[in-house]
RNA sequence: GCACCCGUAGCUCAGCUGGAUAGAGCGUCGCCCUCCGAAGGCGAAGGCCACAGGUUCGAAUCCUGUCGGGUGCGCCA
């Protein structure tokens, strides 16, 4: 399959262009066309296509941007497509393309239907895109509901622009944490056994969630472990546990209408001996040795801090600010160690590697990007490695937030939440803001019905075109790509927004930014209400037409073909596109 | 003390990895239906892109510094 975008072709018709002036040697050889653009013009009244190849060739060319544009657009305007090539400002060049060209890309859309948009650009490279990956200690909560979310359109824009695309959730269920787990569950056991525990104690998970896990565990064991020593139930009510916790996250997480293909655990990791093999290979190659540590400078300096000799890897020398320890003073793997090992595997499986983590840890940045590094490279098989970090979410109701208590184990679950506003609601808000800055999410706010509210302004554009194919069957209009050439300015100029599609999927997987699909569709949305409110003036403007069943059938294909890109750029947000509101 | 992120209209935010006169929603002001397409649309006002230098044909975007806001900073996870 190709990669269809009209940008795409006449990007290459420039390029031919181009080639034909290296041949006749007014550029030199070998010249590289790597930042030639060709994008939409800001203002339209420029033209439909501008390129800047002009401006970023004239050094090579030896002249001044002007003149060789003279050269380009004699070239270009022998395309039988382009209408006009106008040079203007410091020598951008102008197209004006025939409007059968956008026609044709109208009858693309309706061709190439759900695909429509689809790349070919990522075509035989996979991306592992590690997201959630949270603690199974408990039921998902706010904290982690945008990670999850644009992890999750993340991965479906990545395979839309043709990639195979491993999503991957990391368990943590080999650290202390998990132990406090299976301490509170077993607490929840001898309650369920009908034991008084009382008040749960510091220390412990005191959330209400654990009580089902323990009536189960009771169910499951009888009486078996209550009286045990601790030494010996608690390795059976970690995985019990830990098993329990993570059918809760998964449930929550199909609630978000999110799956991952590969749960990876911890401690299977360390079973499997891999952070051994790990720190043998980076003592073999200096890239790991004993030392000792720099007290923390932070503002209260600790006092119980003691030099220690700890394996330490030499993260500094990929930018970090101190060597990171991969084991504790007890032996014990540290989690660096342990996740280092984890990406070493990931690398080994997957051309790129992708990791969505919360804004808090940002401090460890750095030392897993060096560890990756150190290892991919010193193997020979260097693995792009990216970490996107998503800001916290301040949760707002009218304005006032949202207080929750951390004590009593409420908080906001993402059901609650899902609950309350639907899942589409909280996917297209969570993508409505670069995750790199913090955001509010208002639950009055993301439910109103009006254009302040991005969601329901997409899904109604989406509507609005769906009710009129509904009612022109009614009238039995149908939709026909027979008389297109009837379609006006203003249609040519939706048709245009939306032949952007393709191109806006391939920068933003690129960029590994889904939230500029969001924002597309806002604009489009934006286009077809517009166009939409023409009709109210002059009925002739309408999509349906009375009397005149051949512009109807017309506007109708275009409808259609609208509707079609914002279903196929939601359903890369993993958002439904509604058939009514 | 150090590191990372952020600073764009009164407010909430985009800005296509360096392009033309910096955009949208809310709010303000003025218009468009006596519900057959107003859950919408059109227009106006509103900006020293925090500040100062630098890089080049060209900077909100890249580099350096300053100021201001957020986050993190032990062998935790």
């Amino acid at each position: 399959m190709t990669t269809h975008t009209l940008y795409n072709a006449f990007k290459a018709t420039v390029e031919t262009a181009l080639g034909e002036l290296v041949a006749e040697g007014a550029l030199p050889e070998g010249t590289s066309f790597a930042n030639v653009t060709l994008e939409p013009p800001r203002d339209p009244s420029h033209g439909d296509l501008a390129t800047n190849a002009a401006m970023v060739l004239a050094k090579p060319a030896k002249t001044n941007p002007r003149a060789l544009a003279e050269l380009i657009t004699a070239k270009l305007i022998a395309h039988p497509q382009i209408t006009s090539a106008d040079i203007a400002g410091p020598g951008f060049i102008n197209l004006r393309l025939d409007p059968a060209a956008w026609l044709a890309e109208l009858a693309a859309i309706a061709e190439l239907a759900d695909d429509y948009g689809r790349s070919a650009m990522g075509a035989g490279t996979s991306v592992n895109v590690e997201y959630v990956s949270a603690n199974p200690t408990g039921p998902m909560h706010m904290g982690h509901c945008r990670g999850a979310v644009v992890g999750d359109a993340l991965a479906k824009l990545l395979e839309f622009a043709g990639h195979e695309v491993i999503r991957e959730y990391y368990i943590n269920d080999a650290g202390g944490q998990v132990d406090v787990l299976a301490r509170s569950a077993h607490l929840r056991y001898r309650e369920a056994l009908g034991e008084e525990i009382g008040e749960i104690p510091e220390g412990l998970y005191p959330g209400d969630y654990l009580k089902p896990v323990g009536e189960a565990l009771a169910r499951e064991f009888g009486d078996k472990h209550a009286a045990e020593d601790e030494a010996d139930w608690l390795p059976i009510f970690r995985a019990e546990a830990v098993a329990r916790m993570m059918d809760l996250i998964k449930a929550d997480l199909a609630l978000l209408g999110i799956h991952h293909d590969v749960f990876a655990s911890e401690a299977a990791l360390h079973d499997a001996g891999k952070p051994d093999e790990a720190e043998a290979w980076l003592r073999a190659h200096d890239l790991v040795y004993d030392g000792v540590l720099e007290a923390p400078k932070g503002k209260a300096p600790p006092e119980d801090w003691e030099p220690v000799e700890l394996p330490l890897f030499r993260s500094t020398k990929y930018g970090d600010d101190q060597d990171r320890p991969i084991k504790k003073s007890n032996g014990a793997w540290t989690y660096f160690g342990a996740d280092l090992a984890y990406h070493m595997q990931k690398a080994s499986k997957a051309d790129a590697l992708i990791d969505i983590w919360g804004a808090d840890h940002a401090g460890t940045v750095k030392r897993i990007k060096a560890a990756v590094a150190a290892l991919s490279e010193g193997q020979g098989k260097p693995v792009p490695f990216d970490v996107k970090l998503v800001q916290m979410v301040q949760l707002m109701r009218g304005g006032e937030p949202v207080k929750m208590s951390k004590r009593s184990g409420n908080f906001i679950t993402i059901a609650d939440m899902i609950e309350e506003v639907g899942k589409d609601v909280v996917r297209f808000t969570m993508l409505t803001r670069k995750p790199d800055a913090q955001m509010e999410f208002d639950f009055a706010k993301v439910v109103e019905a009006s254009k302040d509210n991005p969601v329901f302004y997409v899904q109604y554009a989406h509507a609005r075109i769906q009710s009129t194919l509904r009612k022109a069957a009614e009238a039995d209009i149908a939709p026909l790509s027979e008389a297109l050439e009837q379609l006006g300015q203003e249609e040519l100029a939706l048709i245009a927004r939306a032949a952007q599609f393709p191109r806006e999927v391939e920068s933003a997987a690129k960029a590994r930014e889904p939230h500029r699909i969001a924002f597309y569709l806002y604009d489009l949305a934006a286009e077809l209400h517009a166009f939409w409110n023409l009709g109210n003036d002059s009925p002739q403007k309408r999509f349906i037409v009375e009397q005149d069943t051949g512009l109807s059938a017309a506007r109708l294909f275009l409808a259609d073909a609208i509707g079609q890109v914002l279903r196929n750029g939601l359903g890369v947000l993993g958002v439904e596109a509604v058939e009514s509101m």
